[in-house]
DNA sequence: ACGCCTTTGTGAAGGCATTCACAAAATCGC
DNA sequence: GCGATTTTGTGAATGCCTTCACAAAGGCGT
């Protein structure tokens, strides 16, 4: 989970833009931010196909997601459609670009260069999306070095210089589990607020920074609890503990006995 | 009602539910669900650790959540625990797999093996969590027929074949975004029903259908925005090209003119 | 047997998030 | 001009999730 930040501003005024407090930008549900990078990609790919303007129902469409609550979403970065004509696209997406703090390029580290860092090293999706990737570290002499898609890996060790001469904020960790922790002390001790983590491992970081983490075998065991469902398996009726349960077919509801 | 939480992603679902059969644990919370993977994750570790039993406090360290959470989360399952002392971990491990419906090794199939695909298909994460990757798929000729990791590459005109073959129900999509609707239709019509998808493009599928998505560059954009909260940048604050907005240090609010 | 101490399981309360539904705003055709 | 038409922006309602806080349950020591 993500630090306390956020929300809590309980400004009195609404949710228009107009004079709050300067360091706050209207408070955006996370909800809300989480769903802003799918516009954005929607919108961008209109615009790729010229589409000057476009409707909060074609845009709730392209993005997946209910209208009023697309509507609801932009809300929050202010008053930017026109009624009875939809949102133009290049404002649009100049605007989620700043809300999201995507005007500059932002740099990125990524640290840990097997299996999967090799392959993110040289996702063209980071860079089209607002994303540099400054600096690849590693901690094997043998990667150590070596040019990978125009940059080459530097050790670990240097990581604060890295971190500092490269403004570094964000970093992406792809390191085994057991060198996660570590990796993630050296990086907030050098100057990192926010990080990407794709170790199955909880990461342990003081609260003014944030971990995001892509853990790819829970999506599927996520996905798999579903299939469970759907394909309804009566098992589980183990229960070595004090319950057993009792369908009732007709009704399609369960009846727990204690 | 089981309905309407599978859709998390692209689309509305209404999951057809049948009559639900004798399983206790009806009902559990979405974000209980994904939670549930974390604990496993962490209960897995203990009991390699020699843990035999564990409190609802230390578990929910190791986790990362709060405890009065964890216990609620753990309630859905049936009653496990024994107060005064704890949880035993081998059985809350085993009531967490029954589930997430993982006491079967689930087979997994693979499509695009290139730079991403590759890596996963090396992944010991899965095979260690649940997932045994039984099919890897691709349409580029100088991969099909190639052996990966054990396995033979094969094309994806053969999809329906290998998934009715392998009883296949979850997919893992990491080809281009440009051909990953076309490959999600025909995981769907070789009837797939879950799917988790790397490409950066919202995928259509019909109800009964869940996807889960994948999308770095969108975590990346949510660090983002926060990192841009982080370091107040005050005059981000308004943001908009057509309006200039004051500092009014004195009362620490902002005045918008437009 | 009996209190003591620890820890669970869960009502209740409060916050967020989603969805509905409609008045207000803006354009367009005439 | 003006009414018809479209579509936004948003109160209000509803439901989901989190957190609090505590009674009940169980083990343990004496
Ligand atoms: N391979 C995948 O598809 C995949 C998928 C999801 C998650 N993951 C996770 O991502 C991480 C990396 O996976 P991988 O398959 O690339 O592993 P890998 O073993 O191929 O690569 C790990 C890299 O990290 C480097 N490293 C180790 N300790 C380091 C340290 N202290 N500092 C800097 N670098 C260090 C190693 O030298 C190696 O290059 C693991 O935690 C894994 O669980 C991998
Ligand atoms: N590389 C990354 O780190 C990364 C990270 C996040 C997301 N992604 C996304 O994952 C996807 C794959 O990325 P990549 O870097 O591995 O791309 P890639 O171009 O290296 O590999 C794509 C693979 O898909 C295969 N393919 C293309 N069309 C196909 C079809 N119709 N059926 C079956 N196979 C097909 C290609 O032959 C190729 O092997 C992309 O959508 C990308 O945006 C990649």
């Amino acid at each position: 989970m993500i630090a306390q930040r956020g929300q809590l501003n309980a400004v009195g005024a609404t949710v228009d833009q107009r004079s709050v407090p300067a360091t706050d930008q209207r408070s955006v549900p996370e909800a809300t931010v989480a769903r802003l990078a799918t516009y954005l990609r929607a919108l961008i790919g209109l615009g790729e196909h010229g589409v000057a303007t476009v409707s909060s129902e074609s845009l709730a469409t392209a993005a997946g997601v209910n209208s009023a609550k697309l509507r609801k979403d932009l809300s929050y970065l202010g008053s930017y459609g026109v009624r009875g004509v939809g949102y133009d696209v290049s404002v649009l997406t100049e605007q989620i670009n700043k809300t999201l703090g995507l005007h500059q390029n932002r740099a990125v580290a990524l640290i840990g260069l097997g299996h999967l860092g090799q392959a993110l090293a040289g996702y063209a999706g980071f860079a089209s999306r607002g994303f540099r990737i400054a600096a690849l570290i590693d901690a094997h002499p043998a990667l150590v070095g070596t040019r990978l898609h125009g940059l080459t890996v530097q050790h670990v060790d240097e990581l604060a210089d890295i971190v500092r001469r490269e403004s570094i904020a964000i970093a992406v960790v792809a390191v085994p589990a057991a060198a996660a922790q570590d990796v993630c002390d050296r990086l907030v001790s050098a100057g990192v607020t926010s990080i990407l983590n794709f170790a199955p491992t909880v990461l342990n970081v003081p609260s003014h920074v944030d971990v995001r983490k892509v853990d790819l075998a829970a999506e599927l065991q996520i996905l798999s609890f579903h299939d469970n469902r759907k394909s309804g398996r009566p098992e589980c009726a183990g229960a070595l503990g004090a319950e057993q349960s009792l369908a009732v077919p007709s009704t399609g509801k369960v009846a727990v006995v204690r």
